[in-house]
RNA sequence: GCGGGUGUGGCGGAAUUGGCAGACGCACCAGCCUUAGGAGCUGGCGCCUUCGGUGUGCAGGUUCGACUCCUGUCACCCGCACCA
């Protein structure tokens, strides 16, 4: 027989797929269809990570077992390719980012082949070309068209390295992100998304969807819905101002008021000549403003803040005059921008009022002191110094003091949530141009839907610019237009999109990817949509899957797709890595790169590998010496092509043990345990070979079960072996469920919970028949005589217990 | 601080309506085969000195029986982090 030579067999199978287009997606709509999905990559100049094959050997091996059940399944594959180090590694080489785009992609195309992953390659796409990026700017006049994009001036995150705006997203212990050097705010004119405004709708969504847990209690997080009440504060000096508490039943126990430094009001009332100190205020204004995001939340747990002199609050519920502090711990960004304090009962308020020594006015009882610490449990507490709220429980004195404020007219009930507009723009050059025009006369006009795609043009220099313009701001010539609304001058827009903005809706493109005149047909997204499963990392829950959550059911909302959810189910998988146990990057030196893997091991043995590692959702280290094991394997597999004897069916011996693999299998699959279902192949493959030889139907089975994971070889040997047709023409077998148990079972004995003989017994035996069988196994019936049995149990087809004094 | 998760051999990891702990693989050890082996085959392999004990982070509890359930505790990882 023939060596395994995996480089051989697996370029041919690859080639045999190419040509004969084996996992086109078929455009039969009365199918019952799979729709699977992983994140496109971003075509880096490196390459393929060993980490990329782990989701998308899961995510194929779930869609090719799809295809054997006879589902037609759409398994696409593309490039998510505008962005920053394509842009970077283009200034340094003064190469066009097109053209490192698509050397890049080439090369990832080349490697996700020689994996073989039955992608259906008709269908890639690319977000930088302009036929792609023509739809993502038309979703974006939607949303502008619907008052979802809009331009503002605001203090933004800034990158001082990428030289460049980032989404709060974005933004990692104040950091960027991407480089991880220092971010700063920046006042700056932006496009925004009006994300915000789908927060309810986000968060209710998923109730509905099957993601992983931690996935959607990420999102809520981030979301951070939080219930309470809108309340009026009026000053000493007339002018009135909100706040937004949880805990409006404290309100007896406000001793003052905090505003963000950066509250409007603050100016207002300097340029009133109200604030008596102002020279302190706006010191601290302009000490707060210089802080970088991490500085303000690392660095400054230690309250500060400043008394506004000459202004006071009046606290409606008692009239009390308390002072009004500006202070940074009140974030301009959540709720009003203004809080009551209640030091009895917050955390953060009592730390201040003790720096500050402001009184501590206790009205919820139940806990310790609150001099010395603040009581902030709602379950217990019982309200106190609250003239009518006392005695009530916190809940109760939450609905009483609401219905009073809302019948004064200064207290509303409020929903407010962390999440926060989306930053659109990017002052870079490699994102799609957003479609808008800026006249003196019109203000921002949109371009005309027939204008699109606005393709990105070509410019000399791709250097960002230290004054905050986009590269395109050089090139007057596209700049200078007339505005689509009066036929006047106006400008481009010179920013660019995020590396976000393609992705939000790139699985529906895949649906009907060559289609020109919508961004796919209703046709094709009312068969293909939602996507059946989606496995990506975690680092994408806040980010790509909320955007697209949100473009998608902004698209819903206006009649575009047929599903409020883009993903009926989410996944995620564990990162691989470095042999050392630390994650994979070239710094540490400990990267593995998957076309060695390839070449020393072949493509089938780096799939089962990958799959064998370990629990698919956690973090695993890599193995150089581990792979070996899933050689050897199919070494194995391949070996048994041998000893094929022409009987059929399953032997006797070994039909209960085919039909539990069939079912472990099929099983393990479904629930993504994909370590599992090798260790049961590799279980029966040792029994298999035990007997020292496979009957032609069992090897059949096995090669059928094996495909998925290890398609190529089993293919070959499908082949070889004169099977039917090609192996992916096959059908998944099936198993029966009365097969899956043998007729006799060994059982344990056990004598007050220790095992002390073991006993083959009918699977089918009675409890007492057990019992009887039991007591005359072995040496039991001297290890109890004399004794008294108080108990006699058996659990069918585990064990007999006897419990004896 | 808040939220989520994890803790099992030398290593990756199996095992949950409570029922044989360590499946499967790696490494290792012994033997066979070989001129040779980073190849293959056979056997062994939690710990303790054998009989026999003991063992799933630690300390208790429930139970005939606990990796699994309960109480407390420790450690580590991830996410968010002054969100009122």
């Amino acid at each position: 027989m023939k060596d395994y030579n995996y480089s051989q067999i697996e370029k041919k199978w690859q080639q045999i797929w190419d040509e004969k287009q084996t996992f086109a997606a078929k455009e039969d709509y009365t199918l019952p269809k799979f729709y699977g999905l992983v994140e496109f990559p971003y075509p880096s100049g490196q390459g393929l990570h060993v980490g990329h094959p782990r989701s998308y050997t899961a995510i194929d091996i779930v869609c090719r077992k799809k295809r054997l059940e006879g589902f037609n399944v759409l398994y696409p594959m593309g490039w998510d390719a505008f962005g920053l180090p394509t842009e970077n590694y283009a200034i340094k080489n003064h190469i066009h980012p097109s053209i490192v785009t698509e050397k890049n992609i080439a090369n990832f195309k080349r490697q996700l082949k020689s994996l073989g992953f039955s992608f259906d390659w008709s269908r890639e796409i690319n977000t930088t070309d302009p036929a792609y990026y023509k739809w993502t700017q038309w979703i974006f006049l939607q949303l502008f068209k619907k008052g979802l994009a809009y331009k503002t001036k605001m203090n933004v995150n800034w990158c001082t390295s990428c030289k460049c705006v980032l989404a709060n997203e974005e933004v990692v212990n104040g950091v960027c992100e991407r480089c991880g050097n220092e971010v700063i705010h920046k006042e700056k004119s932006q496009w925004m998304l009006k994300i915000t405004d789908y927060a309810e709708k986000l968060l209710d969504g998923l109730n509905d969807v099957d993601f992983i847990e931690r996935v959607k209690t990420q999102q809520r997080n981030w979301i951070g819905r939080s219930y309470g009440t809108q309340v009026t504060f009026k000053t000493n000096i007339g002018d009135s101002f909100d706040i937004f508490t949880t805990r409006a039943d404290t309100l007896f126990g406000a001793t003052y008021m905090v505003m963000s430094p950066e509250h409007p009001l603050l100016e207002k009332w300097a340029n009133d000549g109200k604030i008596g100190n102002i020279d302190d205020v706006k010191a601290y204004q302009a000490e707060a403003a210089k802080k970088s995001d991490f500085e303000r939340t690392e660095l400054a747990k230690d309250k500060t803040g400043v008394k506004i002199e000459g202004i006071t609050a009046i606290n409606p519920v008692n009239n009390a005059e308390i002072p009004i502090f500006i202070s940074d711990y009140v974030l301009i960004s959540y709720g009003t921008g203004a809080i009551m304090a209640v030091p009895a009962h917050d955390t953060r308020d009592w730390e201040f009022a003790k720096k500050f020594s402001l009184p501590i006015v206790e009205v919820v009882a139940g806990g310790e002191d609150v001099q010395k610490e603040a009581f902030t449990d709602c379950a217990t507490g019982v309200l106190v110094n609250s003239d009518f709220l006392n005695g009530l429980s916190v809940e109760d004195a939450k609905k009483k003091i609401q219905e009073w404020l809302s019948e004064k007219g200064i207290g509303t009930v409020k929903t407010n949530y962390k999440l926060r507009d989306w930053v659109f723009s990017r002052q870079r050059y490699w994102g799609e141009p957003i479609p808008v025009v800026y006249c003196e006369k019109c203000g921002y006009v949109p371009l005309d839907e027939s204008e699109l795609p606005l393709v990105l043009p070509n410019v000399d220099s791709y250097e960002p610019t230290d004054n905050g313009e986009s590269p395109l701001a050089k090139m007057t010539d596209w700049v200078n237009t007339t505005c689509p609304h009066c036929g006047g001058p106006a400008k481009r827009e010179t920013d660019t999109m995020p590396q976000w903005a393609g992705s939000s809706w790139y699985f529906l493109r895949y649906c009907d990817p060559h289609n020109d005149k919508e961004l796919a047909s209703r046709e094709a997204l009312e068969y293909w949509c939602p996507v059946d499963w989606y496995n990506g990392g975690m680092e994408h829950t806040t980010l790509h899957l909320l955007y697209s959550r949100f473009w998608h059911k902004f698209l819903y909302d206006i009649g575009v797709v047929p599903n409020p959810e883009p993903y009926a189910k989410r996944t995620s998988h564990g990162m691989i890595l470095g042999e050392n146990g630390e994650k994979m990057s070239k710094s540490r030196g400990n990267v593995v790169n998957p076309d060695e893997i390839i070449k020393n091991y072949g493509a089938d043995t780096m799939r089962v590998y990958e799959m064998f590692i370990g629990d698919f959702e956690k973090a695993a280290p890599w193995s150089q010496s581990s792979i070996k094991g899933s050689k050897r394997f199919l070494e194995k597999v391949w070996a048994l092509a041998e000893s094929v004897t022409d009987e059929s069916g399953y032997r006797k011996e070994l039909e209960s043990e085919f039909h539990r693999t069939i079912k472990k299998v099929t099983e393990d699959i479904e629930g993504l345990k994909m370590n599992t279902a090798i260790a049961a192949l590799m279980t029966l493959l040792n029994s298999v070979q035990a007997t020292g030889k496979i009957t032609r139907d069992e090897y059949r089975t096995f090669l059928i079960l094996l495909n998925p994971f290890a398609p190529h070889i089993t293919e070959e040997l499908w082949a070889m072996c004169g099977f039917e047709g090609m192996l992916n023409e096959a059908s998944w077998p099936v198993f029966d469920a009365d097969k899956c148990v043998d007729s006799t079972v060994e059982i344990v004995i056990q004598i007050n919970g220790k095992i002390k003989a073991r006993v083959n017994v009918p699977a089918d035996i009675s409890s007492s028949d057990a019992i009887a069988l039991a007591k005359e196994t072995g040496n039991i019936a001297a290890e109890i005589s004399g004794k008294t049995v108080i108990k006699e149990l058996y659990v069918p087809k585990k064990l007999v217990n006897i419990v004896v004094k």
